[in-house]
DNA sequence: CCTTGAATATCGGTG
DNA sequence: CACCGATGTTCAAGG
């Protein structure tokens, strides 16, 4: 890890030479310093003045963060090329992307910190409670819908998109399921809407149920489900972990 | 702007205490180590030992980046509350948020930087090329759709959601225009299926034509189309910046 | 390669 | 505050 504070431009084009650019795809470099960026590709933007963190990643993402917000405020996606030069007695960097094509000029008017670090990061992400783990939960349990319910396929694929849970209740009427694992939305129920024309098609007169699945429905729209005779269902969603990931947790 | 570089845990607990804890919402701080973390809230994960790049924002965002890819592994939203302390000579960082409720714990075994900084940035980013400006450019001359067509509002509210443009043929015919300023889906077809039902619903027998506007159509997509008789328009995003804009651009 | 849909989506606008 | 839709969405999975 190698740090120099308050560079000049000359002084981080060199500095950076020396530590990165022979092996960009191993290092990292965080700058930390006021300065404008423009950017074109996809959209357009400008960004005026201002004292920002740069992070360039070990796979060419480049990330410009402002003092505030999740979201960075301009970025290259990873693969993207970067150089540096001094024009003016500014630090430019140029960074470039093919397909999409984008590409990003920031200069810097001064920096407080540049840093290049070789980062060894093997581990992935162990996560849990996502929406395959709310319809592995029904398709374990179908009386979390209701008793009777037997699904007999989940991601069955119909003309227009693919049907979550598919099966019959305890009727043998045909049911289908739009699992959603946060907020049930207008385009749920347009969604929902199609697959179960698309199973009726399949089957010309019998009736086909529509359930909508979610921790939470607005009422807008359940008023449209009622509308389209369509079904709902709100259920809690579950958090854990496997136990053996449990265990490491506690391990610790 | 205080650096301290490859510190112990209790030197990077006094550091943060001096530089940091006062005033959290006035300083961005920047760790570089090895660590673990831990997140229970809306889903629940793990990760495992590895050297990342940790943030915290002055308005309580937690950012923690892995060496590659745009998107934080673990993140905790704006307004969280961190704490600092030592345990087992590890610093241990713990994140707390209110609705949704959400915390974060950051365990580091070794730290190769911390940084503490004020950055001051009054600047908005000033963006162009997204939905809203095609929808612009087609009020603006609406024969970038067809000959004749008139557009009598925007953003029109009916039972199903908001329709983006809506407006009336040469024949008087209405017309429900719905815009995507990347690429159109099987969703945006629903959704333009529902528009012109609801406003055939509002006046009965006639026809109401809709137009599906997208740089992009895939096939699958247009099959679709047909099918349900709407129609679509293949157009160029123009990606422009407004004059004065330009001319900020150029001086530099 | 293209296409599809989820996401701890985030974020801004509107009622 | 709830809700809704866009995003330079990003990302992974499947054909």
């Amino acid at each position: 890890m190698n740090t120099v504070i308050h560079p000049t431009a000359t002084e981080a084009v060199h500095f950076i030479k020396v530590h990165h650019t022979a092996k960009p795809e191993k290092t990292m470099l965080v700058l930390i310093g006021d300065c404008m960026v423009e950017y074109h590709g996809r959209a357009r933007s400008l960004l005026d003045w201002g004292e920002r963190l740069v992070i360039i990643k070990q796979d060419g993402t480049v990330l410009i963060h402002q003092p505030t917000m999740r979201e960075p405020v301009n970025w290259q996606p990873a693969g993207s090329i970067c150089e540096f030069a001094t024009k003016n007695n500014a630090l430019r960097l140029f960074c470039r992307h093919h397909r999409p094509a984008e590409k990003m000029h920031v200069t810097f008017r001064a920096l407080q910190l540049v840093t290049v670090t070789s980062l060894v990061d093997r581990a992935t992400l162990i996560i849990s409670g996502m929406e395959t783990d709310v319809v592995n939960q029904i398709v374990n349990d179908p009386r979390i819908i209701e008793e009777g319910l037997r699904i007999v396929k989940r991601e069955k694929t119909v003309k227009s998109g693919a049907i979550d849970l598919y099966g019959f209740d305890k009727d043998h009427t045909p049911v289908v399921i739009e699992v959603k694992r946060s907020l049930a939305t207008i385009s749920s129920v347009h969604q929902l809407r199609m697959y179960v024309t698309d199973i009726k098609k399949g089957n010309k007169e019998s009736r086909v149920r529509g359930i909508l699945c979610a921790p939470h429905v607005p009422d807008m729209v359940k008023h449209l489900l009622q509308e389209q005779e369509l079904e709902w269902r709100e259920v809690e969603r579950h958090v854990v972990l496997p136990d053996d990931r449990q265990k490491t947790l506690k391990e610790f």
